[in-house]
RNA sequence: GGGGCGGUAAUUCAGUUGGUUAGAAUGCCGGACUGUCGAUCCGGAUGUCGCGGGUUCGAGUCCCGUCCGCCCCGCCA
């Protein structure tokens, strides 16, 4: 049978006695971490959110509750009363921050008995993911996570409360509304008052923040949840947070200022680490062209060199031909990677390969001569300039890969990124902030029609309105990327604040009249009654706190997140419901897609 | 939709060219123990080898299919 906790009041936490607390009467709650049984002695580690305390029963002070304490198993919830003694010389442990005292316990209370768990509620363990996710709730009892969780918190709370200094307004939107066109499959809900009708779930509040600046909101934000049905990643749920803003009457520097102070103050009062301002700016071009992705970590070197000028003048023909085909000729100099094995440089090759390259052709500069398995194809001027060109110096290596535009450029991004973990040149806790500038407003798809390069909304920078018409894929838009150590932190533009510029863009979107006005005619009809000037940013708050701890997964600072096939193993969601719900809805299942 | 890696005890893993009764560590259960803190010592229990089919005298191991997890491409922020 289970004792109740009536009568007895918690009065400190396990993380927080020390000596000041020596003799003190306490009472203390929380779950048992380990206990050890000594027979004569037991001891335990009490632990609650704020840390651990150790307690011992000992038979002279409390025979009643040391029997009590040998039914306690790992995990059990139990309330202990009693005094605050100074541990024995020789006892101390260094490792808890309450390691000089422990409770000496007078009365045992077991509040919940727990089952065998399935793992160990502790940091030093491996665990499946699957499993991790199943248990989520023990889980997060291991103190890894809980710190992860509560450095999440500090983030939100640190973001509204500045977000508040500067005189923002925290503003909800719906969640079931229109869709919106972000470019990314919705999350439908079913109307059961409108039979047929369906809401979307926000892929962002893009319109909402929006229509509230021609509300005169001035400055909006919002910590909120968007929604996107696409396949998942690492970085990648289904949902996820954003740090929404928006704000009138602003050009681009302005988002940057407020962007720059708010991560500034963020990284200090939460990691205690120093950030310079401003962070660089990189424009899309320059971006693609030294990093081949526009998203670049820029923690260490290693840029992209265009050599096929000089591949041109050469005969190997695997440069030549690329050539000859108007591609082009680009190398990296890996620095310090002369050290790689033949299997490092095989797997390099692997990876090129499967990024679509057809290889990669590779030199080691040592003592001034040259390894490579290409080196008879090259005059020895020839090599002489390669190094020149590269600034290659004794241990390094050169990787050169000749195909088609885009494909080297892309392969080698990769590349780039494989050889800064290879050579371990990514540094954990080391911060690097940018902004990617000047994106084009548009980009061609495949079936060859106008697609927003981010989304509709985007001013284009007034210089280029003109070429909308004949040079659509020349415009560039106010729209901005903050980059942290490669991966892509949040977007924002400065928007369009009037009707005609945007129904043209709509236009060139191949939106048509009707479409337009089903889709956006709220939205146009705003435009027109006094809209002011207006731009914004939106950030990944999961991105954001995984980044800072250093994490490659989102899943590591979201409380309940989904697997790959976007299945939450605690819940079993999704999952089917039954025909009245699905007759009340108006919906009939196919049964060839879901022959349950 | 595609590529790669993985799935063996509660957990993390090992398991040789296909060969007798599938192991280790941790955890768990029982016992001993008054200064432990990853307690120690002694003893013990625990398997749908993801699932289905095939090859074989014989399959954890080979083949085919399938499901699940992770990473990536496509898609997407």
């Amino acid at each position: 049978m289970l004792d109740t906790a009536s009568g007895l009041k918690r009065t400190h936490n396990c993380g927080e006695l020390n000596k000041k607390h020596l003799g003190k009467q306490v009472v203390l709650m929380g779950w048992v971490n380990v206990r050890r049984d000594h027979g004569g002695l037991i001891f335990l580690d009490l632990r609650d959110r704020t840390g651990i305390t150790q307690v011992v029963f000992n038979p002279q002070i409390s025979r009643g509750s040391h029997q009590k304490a040998e039914e306690i198993r790992n995990e059990y919830v139990i309330a202990i009363r009693g005094k605050v003694a100074e541990r024995p010389p020789g006892t101390v442990n260094q490792n808890l921050s309450t390691g000089q005292i422990e409770v000496l316990a007078e009365e045992l209370r077991i509040l919940n008995q727990a089952k065998d768990l399935p793992f160990e509620i502790s940091d030093k363990l491996e665990l499946g993911e699957e499993l991790r996710l199943r248990y989520r709730y023990l889980d997060l009892r291991r103190p890894e996570m809980r710190e992860k969780l509560i450095l999440r918190h500090r983030t939100a709370k640190t973001v509204r409360d500045f977000l508040d200094k500067e005189g923002f307004l925290e503003i909800e939107t719906p969640f079931l509304t229109k869709s919106t066109p972000e470019g990314a499959r919705d999350y439908l809900i079913p109307s059961r008052v409108n039979p047929g009708k369906f809401y979307a779930l926000p892929q962002s509040p893009q319109l909402f923040k929006q229509l509230l600046m021609v509300a005169g909101m001035e400055k909006y934000f919002q910590i909120v949840k968007c929604f996107r049905d696409e396949d998942l990643r690492a970085d990648r749920q289904p949902e996820h947070t954003q740090i929404d803003m928006e704000m009138s009457f602003v050009e681009p520097e302005d988002i940057f200022n407020l962007v720059e102070n708010l991560i500034v103050h963020l990284f200090k009062s939460v990691l205690d680490v120093a950030l310079k301002i401003p962070f660089p700016h990189l424009s899309y071009e320059e971006s693609l062209k030294t990093y081949g992705t526009d998203k670049p970590d820029t923690r260490f070197g290693l840029g992209i060199v265009d050599i096929s000028d000089l591949a041109g003048k050469t005969n190997f023909k695997i440069f030549t031909s690329a050539l000859q085909k108007g591609g082009k000729v680009q190398g990296i100099n890996a620095k310090g990677g002369g050290k790689l094995s033949k299997k490092d440089i095989k797997d390099l090759e692997d990876l090129v390969i499967s990024q679509g390259a057809k290889g990669v052709a590779w030199f080691k500069v040592a003592e001034g001569s040259i390894e490579s398995p290409f080196k008879k194809f090259f005059k020895g001027e020839e090599l002489k300039e390669l190094v020149s060109r590269m600034e290659a110096k004794d241990e390094d290596l050169l990787l050169f890969i000749a195909d088609k535009d885009d494909v080297v450029t892309e392969v080698l991004g990769e590349l780039r990124l494989e050889l800064g973990r290879k050579l371990g040149l990514a540094e954990k806790g080391r911060y690097q902030f940018l902004w990617i500038v000047g994106f084009p407003l548009l980009q061609l798809d495949d079936e060859g029609r106008w697609d927003a390069a981010h989304h509709p909304f985007c001013m284009p920078y007034e210089e280029d309105i003109p070429s909308l018409e004949k040079e659509p894929g020349r415009v560039r838009a106010k729209t901005y990327d903050l980059v942290l150590n490669g991966k892509e932190l949040g977007t924002g533009s400065i928007r369009i604040h009037f009707r005609e510029l945007q129904e043209k863009i709509f236009k060139i979107l191949g939106i048509g009249e009707q479409e337009m006005n089903s889709k956006f005619g709220f939205f146009l009809q705003a435009l027109e009654y006094g809209a002011p000037p207006h731009g914004g940013i939106a950030i990944g708050l999961d991105r954001l706190v995984a980044g800072m701890g250093g994490w490659e997964s989102i899943r590591e600072v979201i409380a309940f997140p989904k697997t790959q096939k976007a299945i939450c193993p605690l819940t079993e969601s999704p999952s089917p419901v039954n025909s009245k719900q699905l007759k009340e809805l108006h919906i009939t299942i196919d049964k060839t897609a879901a022959p349950w």
